[in-house]
DNA sequence: CTGAAAGCGCTAACAA
DNA sequence: TTGTTAGCGCTTTCAG
């Protein structure tokens, strides 16, 4: 049913409808009959339609490198919170970590005609750069610096040398981390640098020895710690770039009989729920992510009601969630 | 930009730039001009303008209860993995378990004329179903039987009773089970029912003091033993309706001095990767849910299609996976 | 407050 | 193969 159908059921006119459905500069008596025709046909008017007379769609789009991941889904939970109520809907692209993907959603985003992009960062390459240059449309950029635009990130840097300071101050002698790619600034670059600092602040060499690499989950952070027990003398604090990969790591301690924290202390990233349930619970950092994904989303909202407004840089910062791994007490009280 | 803009910009009419965009029954040449002037102005033809003149949108709506369930995301990446290949995109709703939300977005999905609809159903009132059956296009339900419509549901009621007659068999003698509400249709009655019918054909009788309830994070399951525990006199085998109410039960028995599996053996249900670093890992039962999401999209895909087609119910079987929370060894190899 | 009419950007049937 | 033309379903002036 169209509207010019409906208006006729509705014994109005087409205008009458349009207005029913939108400003609504309409008497008393014509409401109430568009609204039992409603009742009685289910009409609604069509979206795209609207959006082609309009020139506009709420439609904002979301680009993310994988769902499943713990973080990712925090994050789009904040977007999605603070775009229903401004009635925008989500326009959602799972990458699945295939950086080739991203451009692909931008290019869909553009056909579509989104208000804006938020967009999930991991990696940039050159070509996203590119294609997000061309964009005519707000971008806001979650996880990542990217100059040019704005950004919601999180203080990684800080996290990862908190907790490593946090385990320096312990009485850790040989640190040791378990990182991840380098391509991933926050996840990757930053942690380590982090890692770094904490050491230089603590008058320690750093020692690529004492590094190793994994992927993101916690299988891969089990082999990583297995590489790094193996090849090194007994490190006897661990920072491990995700609370994931922790998990992991303590999986191989069990086995091989390294007791937690007595002979290493261990530290993860980012809160997730994996490392309250892990044995020993695992010390963090908490980072916002939910938190980023409203702000992301506040952002964007503005930036596409004042087509002029400035880019800005908005850095969430971190809490340190201390757990039994590195001997703090086992908290029967929950934080979230 | 528009099409005509763009047509007179390429020196070609704008029938030959639709065929470009489309069919494309066009002489190379053309095709030549078109693809250069697309370089230079980066004009692509509006989604929304399309959707009105060809009468389909190529979107399909999902809703779901909870963004952040391991679960939820899971069925989620299914859904999307194969939406993709298709050309489809996927209008996303987080009711935030606000089941109100859900009609709302029924309603939203109708006026976007989406092509099809995907629930991830958690609890249905009437109001849902009153709304679903005024839904004119294809709805495939995940999770949950809902007469009238397609289905794709997982063996919670198997798994659960697999997973108790395990228990027994390995000599347990006092079951007991944390469960949820049984609003819930999967998640709670049927895995209830699945403990009920393990004790029957164990020829024990359920007593409902052995049964606590309590909400689907780690947090409500600690809290759900602690209950379980000082009401009853020891359980020696507890069957959770989660894997998080599971973790949740063993940080309750690690802090009583209760062992596991010694004292108690513990059960989950999902194959979380929480149940993998929990110590002791938890016994549990996978469900495929990143599977339930791809076939409920291939439904609905054939559902769209041929708008004859009929409805169908696809339940997928379950695995156990056994682990140390029931005196399995720890596997050292990852499952997935 | 209302209805007619002129678009919005695109597709597809048609005749060439 | 191509261009012309008549819509698709809706919004929004504009004159009443």
């Amino acid at each position: 049913m169209n509207i010019m159908e409906f208006a006729r059921f509705a014994g109005v006119s087409r205008s009458a409808v349009s207005r029913y459905f939108n400003n609504g500069y309409l008497s008393e008596e014509k409401r109430k009959q568009i609204e039992a025709a409603v009742e009685k046909t289910g009409y609604a008017p069509s979206v795209s339609a609207g959006n082609v007379s309009r020139r506009v769609t709420k439609l904002v789009g979301v680009i993310l490198p994988k769902l499943s991941s713990e973080s990712c889904a925090r994050v789009t939970e904040g977007i999605s919170e603070i775009l229903d109520k401004e009635g925008y809907k989500i326009l959602l692209v799972n990458t699945a970590n295939d950086s080739s993907r991203e451009t692909e959603a931008l290019e869909l985003f553009r056909n579509n005609r989104v208000d804006g992009v938020i967009l999930l960062a991991t990696v940039f390459s050159d070509i996203h750069k590119s294609v997000l240059n061309k964009m005519r449309i707000p971008v806001i950029i979650v996880g990542q610096h990217l100059k040019g635009f704005s950004c919601i990130t999180h203080n990684d840097e800080g996290a990862a040398r908190a907790l490593t300071g946090l385990m320096l101050e312990k009485g850790g002698e040989r640190p040791a981390m378990i990182a991840v790619t380098q391509d991933d600034v926050s996840a990757g670059m930053e942690r380590l640098a982090g890692f770094k600092h904490a050491l230089e602040a603590a008058g320690k060499k750093f020692d690529s020895k004492y590094v190793e690499y994994a992927g993101f989950d916690m299988e891969s952070g089990y082999r990583a710690a297995k590489r790094l027990f193996l090849k090194n003398e007994s490190p006897d604090c661990l920072l491990c770039a995700t609370d994931n990969i922790a998990a992991g790591a303590e999986l191989y301690c069990r086995e091989a009989g390294i007791r937690i924290p007595e002979d290493v202390m261990i530290c993860g990233v980012g809160n997730s729920k994996i490392g309250r349930a892990a044995y020993p619970s695992i010390t963090t950092a908490r980072l916002h992510y939910k938190t980023a994904g409203a702000e992301a989303a506040l952002m964007l909202l503005s930036a596409v009601k004042h087509r002029d407004s400035i880019q800005r840089t908005l850095e969430l910062d971190y809490d340190i969630v201390e757990r039994e791994s590195t001997g703090g007490k086992c908290e029967t009280e929950f934080i979230d």
